[in-house]
DNA sequence: ATAGATCCGTGACAGATGTCACGGATCCGA
DNA sequence: TCGGATCCGTGACATCTGTCACGGATCTAT
């Protein structure tokens, strides 16, 4: 390990420091975080971002070693970014999030994330589990993984997931009709199906069960 | 000022660093934070706590010049742990909030808080923040401070509001009649009025949008 | 290949919800 | 005292939403 060429360690150690992407809507914890990073001798800070649209964009451009992303914020959400970016780019992703609940857990494993992290650990644990991900490693949060073993798997297809996300903030019927291009009748259905296999009786309840569960 | 002899100057700067208890239930940035003011030179953390109990009974027990308190606490909140320690032991108190509304600054300022900064913005000016009011000043985030002035008031009567908050889980009619004895004609005549007023066109809709407006 | 299961999309029907017009109660200023 | 304004409660009507039955597409095991 030790005993390459000090030009060769050189350039290890500099290609060695990962570099890694930030993305936080809520801007005193991103640059907190950011901060304390930063005092890490192997860790670069190369983005910060407030959406994922944002962190999409310049992991898009930037080809992080690891991003670091919020599962809550607005527009794509920190699994839909991972998502997104291991397809694009590969990227090694980090999701942390305040609700850690078995569903989101499996729904963030779904999407390939290679770390789970709740905020209800320290603030030091990140910079632990990032230089896992960035080594290749997997790392989820035990406490919730034991959670996650206690199955409680959604109910609902994709599509019926999809009308129920399009509509989580109260959207009109024909609203979500026009979003998913599909006629007004489809989507009634799939909201008919919701109701019935969630046992309750208003998609807004509907939407406050998956929402706690982390279906959606 | 700096004209002392060189014991009372290390005296004064000795007891000039600004010893500050923190709140905040998410472990993560209470952590942060915390690490982030360690490096300040003139700032102590004498405590760090994870809701508003502990932090009323470390602060009575230890006196922090400041204490820096999250609104969204279990049990107690920031604001209510302010207004306590303001009678117990006038400590300043600077409240950080994630969902920073008019309402909220409003309530905050009649429980007498030296301080109030939304969570969207930068950690650094946490510190900042800390020092005015450890030197006797006031601090509202500016942006909060000029939509309070903008006074926007509800514009639901009483009971338009008992029928929001009742069916704000998306209860159906029926139950919302049944909850406030009324007839289920009148409940729809009043989320009617409310949908109206509000300018939207679902109930669920009505009800983030109060929400989001500290309204309910 | 084929039957069974599952999912998706759709239109017709029934029931729930939103809209409207109305009457009674209360409060306030002329 | 008397309008005027506001709020509350209610029923009839129109619209939207949920339910149901159906057909097509895909996948799997036989």
């Amino acid at each position: 390990m030790s005993t390459g060429t000090s030009s060769d360690g050189a350039a290890t150690a500099a290609s060695r420091r990962i570099r890694v992407l930030l993305a936080d809507d809520e801007a005193m914890i991103r640059s907190a975080l950011a901060a304390l990073l930063r005092l890490e001798g192997d860790i670069d800070v190369i983005a910060e971002c407030a959406d994922g649209e944002q962190a999409v964009a310049a992991a898009e451009k930037l080809h992080p070693d690891v991003c670091l992303l919020d599962l809550e914020m607005p527009g794509l959400d920190g699994v839909e970014v991972a998502a997104r970016l291991r397809r694009t780019i590969s990227a090694r992703c980090v999701v942390v999030t305040r609700h850690a609940r078995p569903g989101v857990l499996r729904r963030a494993l779904a999407a390939g994330v290679a770390g789970f992290l709740p905020k209800s650990r320290d603030a030091r644990e990140v910079a632990a589990v990032i230089r896992r991900v960035a080594a290749g490693a997997r790392y989820v949060d035990p406490e919730i993984a034991a959670d996650a073993l206690s199955d409680e798997r959604c109910p609902l297809t994709d599509r019926e997931l999809d009308v129920l996300r399009v509509g989580r903030r109260g959207e009109t019927t024909a609203q979500i009709a026009r979003e998913l291009a599909l006629a007004p009748g489809t989507v009634r259905n799939h909201v008919s199906a919701i109701l019935a296999k969630l046992a309750v009786e208003t998609r807004q309840q509907a939407v406050l069960l998956a929402q706690e569960r982390g279906w959606i």
